[in-house]
DNA sequence: GACGATAGCCCTT
DNA sequence: AAGGGCTATCGTC
């Protein structure tokens, strides 16, 4: 297993990046208490071009298959969340065909993945709904692809 | 069984 | 308008 560490200026934290062959897992830390690796993975440098506003969806391979088959299903169907548009907790229950509105909550919570597989723009019907990373990185993201979205492309 | 990153309804300030 | 209680719903632990 491999990682990178980024810095994003627009959540003012450092990211880090584990992946092997595919991506693993992404998390926000305060300080960055790693070297700084040579090369960046593809996904680095993915990320880099998201928070400059360049990027607006991701290539980058994931795995997730240790998760359980519903937590795995809500994830995928997150990631169909185009840039920029968001979903309510219960929409996103209903297009996987289930009505376990906070189930859908609780997976999206262990979502190892923030970012490329978008929880942040899932929400509640009345209001944002939480974020595990802390609401305001949700609000900042949102923010952000609500500033970019009709720049040019999707 | 209890607990949620929910939602809806029905109160009370 | 904002917040509390109650209930339905269902996958995890």
């Amino acid at each position: 297993m491999r990682f990178d560490i980024i810095y994003s200026e627009l959540l003012d934290l450092y990211i880090k990046i584990e992946y092997d062959a595919r991506l693993h897992s992404i998390s926000f830390i305060k300080q960055k208490n790693y070297l700084k690796q040579k090369e960046k993975s593809a996904c680095a440098i993915e990320l880099e071009g998201y928070f400059e506003g360049k990027i607006k969806h991701f290539l980058s391979d994931i795995d997730i298959s240790y998760l359980s088959p519903f937590e795995q299903k809500v994830l995928e169907e997150t990631r169909k969340i185009k840039y920029g548009r968001t979903v309510t907790y219960s929409e996103l229950a209903r297009s996987i065909g289930s009505s376990a509105i906070r189930a859908v909550g609780n997976a999206l919570g262990k979502n190892p993945i923030p970012i490329i597989i978008p929880c942040h723009r899932v929400v509640a019907k009345n209001g944002i709904g939480g974020y595990s990373g802390g609401i305001d990185i949700k609000i900042r993201l949102l923010e952000h692809e609500r500033k970019y979205a009709f720049a040019n492309n999707l």
